[in-house]
RNA sequence: GGGUAGGUACCCAAGUGGCCAAAGGGGACAGACUGUAAAUCUGUUGAGCUUGCUCUUCCAUGGUUCGAAUCCAUGCCUGCCCA
């Protein structure tokens, strides 16, 4: 741990409260925050991502937020890379970065590393093409340890195993293996947010409830003027709102789902951070302030 | 008050004598996840256990039948139409 630069990282689920915890960590121990959001990435995306304040980021120093256009093409790769960046950065000037968000497979892409393997948008058109039966099929051929590992109803993942393939000539399920990331790397922390589900749910409901009264709508009509990218086209409110503009159901029915949607996101962040044995997890009492749940995860890593 | 359609599991809903602990969908819960991940996909969902069986279910009560969610009677409740 000596000679190893330190990374801290907060997870937890929509709507836990990271974010005030992570502002109030940040000032504890001079960090700067790098969002670890899917969505957040995106610029026009700022009621319906639930981004920091524009007072908070003045404040602390946020990264890899507001870093392209809904217009465009997201991934785990980029994210990585403009993270690792800013990973870089913030050590450079003496201070600690602070990794906080809930996007499970982004903190994965940085703490454990993604291999060598393009997203071939050639390959993939055609393999989408395809009759799933008959890649499922294929996949069973070229890679039979990959198809044991996924559904045959799972198309989307046949699809990248075989892209892979095509791509490296390697089998996925060998080339997955070749990665490395922060883990081993840096003095990684890794700290979990949870709170009892009820509680959690209800946090769900009163947020978007205030998104709404801040003007969601508009900004998601906006949004829906532009040529959205397929990932920015996904954020939690943008199909929901859409079913509003397309007169196939009322507001009132497009804040249901929305609120639907973000606890079936919620729970698939759990399932996903449940998993990962490196968390160390604080329980946050209902009352607790984030000052109180900051100096708990402060007391925690300087009695390490 | 009269007529009519109906009351099925957490919700919606199929089933109209045995193959029914009861299709399907939703919700809920659990899980998988390596460049679309706020994505994509899977499992469980009456109770109990020795996981195959036992027990208790289809508004209520009574009846018909070897056998009822399914047929009959009465009652209660709900929607619609007429008064």
């Amino acid at each position: 741990m000596s000679d190893r630069l330190p990374v801290i990282f907060l997870a937890g689920s929509t709507a836990v409260g990271k974010s005030a915890v992570a502002a109030a960590l940040a000032d504890l121990i001079n960090a700067e925050i790098v969002s670890c959001d899917a969505m957040q990435v995106y610029r026009e995306a700022n009621i319906i991502s639930d981004k920091p304040s524009s007072d908070l980021q003045r404040r602390i120093p946020h990264h890899l937020i507001d870093v392209v256009s809904v217009t465009e093409e997201f991934s785990a790769a980029r994210y990585r890379a403009l993270a690792s960046a800013a990973t870089a950065d913030i050590h450079s000037r003496g201070k600690i970065p602070l990794i906080v968000g809930g996007s499970g497979m982004y903190m994965m892409a940085l703490l454990d590393g993604l291999f060598e393997g393009d997203v071939n948008s050639v390959v993939r058109a055609e393999l989408e093409a395809v009759d799933p039966v008959e890649l499922y099929a294929e996949l069973k051929q070229v890679d039979p340890d990959a198809a044991a590992a996924i559904p045959s109803e799972n198309v989307r993942r046949i699809v990248r195993a075989l892209e892979v393939y095509k791509a490296t000539g390697i089998p996925f399920s060998q080339v997955k293996q070749r990665r490395e990331g922060f883990w081993g790397k840096y003095a990684v922390r890794i700290f979990g947010l949870e709170r009892p589900r009820e509680e959690l749910y209800r946090r769900v409901e009163v947020r978007i409830d205030q998104m709404v009264t801040a003007g969601m709508m508009e900004e998601v009509r906006s949004l829906l003027t532009l040529p959205l990218s397929s990932t920015g086209a996904r954020i939690i409110g943008v199909p929901e709102v859409k079913g509003v503009v397309d007169g196939v159901y009322d507001i009132e029915r497009a804040v249901y789902l929305m609120k639907l949607h973000t606890r079936h996101y919620v729970k698939r962040q759990m399932t996903w951070f449940r998993k990962d044995k490196r968390i160390e997890w604080l329980t946050l009492a209902s009352g607790e302030t984030p000052v109180a749940i900051a100096d708990r995860i402060y007391k925690n890593i300087k009695h390490a």
